[in-house]
DNA sequence: CACTTGACCTGTCCGC
DNA sequence: TGCGGACAGGTCAAGT
């Protein structure tokens, strides 16, 4: 998914385009982990709703509505919300209940690539919507648009009252956020000595441990701060962990500046995609040069599970 | 317990 | 060109 940088930069684009627009409908389409058995409370605190607030913690985006209930959204891996002031499809969405109406032919395979061009960073990579991948579909009283897609099905959207979002399971659960000044190495490194037993990466992917961090920025703090990430945590050094922390707060800083990671699915709240991987170090750069050691090529591993990149020579177990 | 692996899904890419 | 398998940014549940 998106990881901290991407869903802070949909949630920055929301916040200017979304707030003080009004619900008018809402269509759901093949998203069973969607509003789960709330129809009652989608009818009486979606419908008519204003939006007050967009929010973020972790991964998770918060829209407030003025009903004193919250959307809470997870995108996973591939999920978008993209807003369309889009009039001109106005028609046939009113009036129409059954969502698989809203839902356009196929688009014969083609990429979005092939058809928008080569994927120039901030380039659209949405083309006409709602389209196969839309999920979930908020229409406004203006006219335009909230679309929530998600290719892979593992996201979703559901609905609470705003005092309840605290006491979801996984807000209970989710570690400081790493941006926040106050958060520093003296909560960071016993947090993460919590997983003494385990490797480095697969404590900055602990989201109890530390909020928002995922195998991107995993790999590229981990680089920075010179860490293998096979490390056990044990073997890591309390300067080490300091170092390691400076990097998420630095990498994690630089790709909100450059609008995210955009590395297939992910784009912003306009349908754009972020520039980061082109700032990455390691991230899908095997085979290239290490920027600290021009001889030396970047290599891939697996680690936790997940894909992970290193340069042979900085990072050493 | 604490940790690791598989499952959830669809689409793409790579090797045969 | 076609097909099977591996893999993809996250998080749970199930397994060890």
């Amino acid at each position: 998914m998106p990881e901290l940088p991407e869903v802070e930069t949909v949630r920055r684009g929301l916040d200017a385009l979304i707030v003080g627009r009004i619900v008018k409908s809402v269509a759901v389409h093949d998203s069973p982990k969607s509003f789960p058995n709330v129809q009652a409370d989608v009818d009486a605190f979606l419908i008519g709703a204003e939006i007050i607030a967009v929010r973020r913690r972790a991964k998770v985006l918060l829209i407030d509505l003025s009903t004193s209930y919250t959307l809470v959204i997870h995108l996973k891996m591939t999920g978008q919300l993209v807003w369309i002031a889009d009039t001109s499809r106005k028609a046939s969405f009113r009036g129409r209940s059954d969502a698989s109406e809203l839902i356009s032919p196929a688009s014969g395979g083609v990429s979005p690539s092939e058809r928008f061009g080569a994927g120039h960073p901030n380039d659209s990579l949405i083309g006409e919507l709602p389209d196969r991948s839309t999920r979930v579909v908020l229409e406004f009283q203006d006219g335009s648009y909230l679309y929530f897609n998600d290719q892979r099905k593992f996201g979703w959207v559901k609905l609470y009252p705003t005092l309840e979002v605290p006491n979801i399971d996984f807000m209970q659960k989710v570690g400081p956020e790493p941006l926040e000044d106050i958060f520093t190495s003296k909560e960071f490194i016993p947090r993460v000595r919590r997983r003494n037993g385990t490797t480095i990466k697969a404590a900055i992917l602990d989201q109890t441990v530390v909020a928002g961090v995922g195998n991107i920025y995993a790999d590229e703090s981990l680089w920075g701060a010179q860490i293998h990430p096979a490390t056990r945590v044990k073997n890591v050094s309390d300067a080490d962990l300091t170092t390691l922390l400076k990097e998420i707060k630095y990498v994690m800083n630089l790709s909100i500046e450059k609008g995210g990671s955009t590395d297939r699915n992910y784009v912003n709240a306009e349908g754009k995609r972020g520039s980061y991987t082109d700032f990455a170090r390691v991230f899908r750069r095997e085979g290239q040069a290490c920027p600290r050691h021009p001889e030396v090529m970047i290599e891939k591993l697996r680690v936790a599970g997940r894909g992970t990149h290193i340069c042979p020579v900085c990072q050493v177990l």
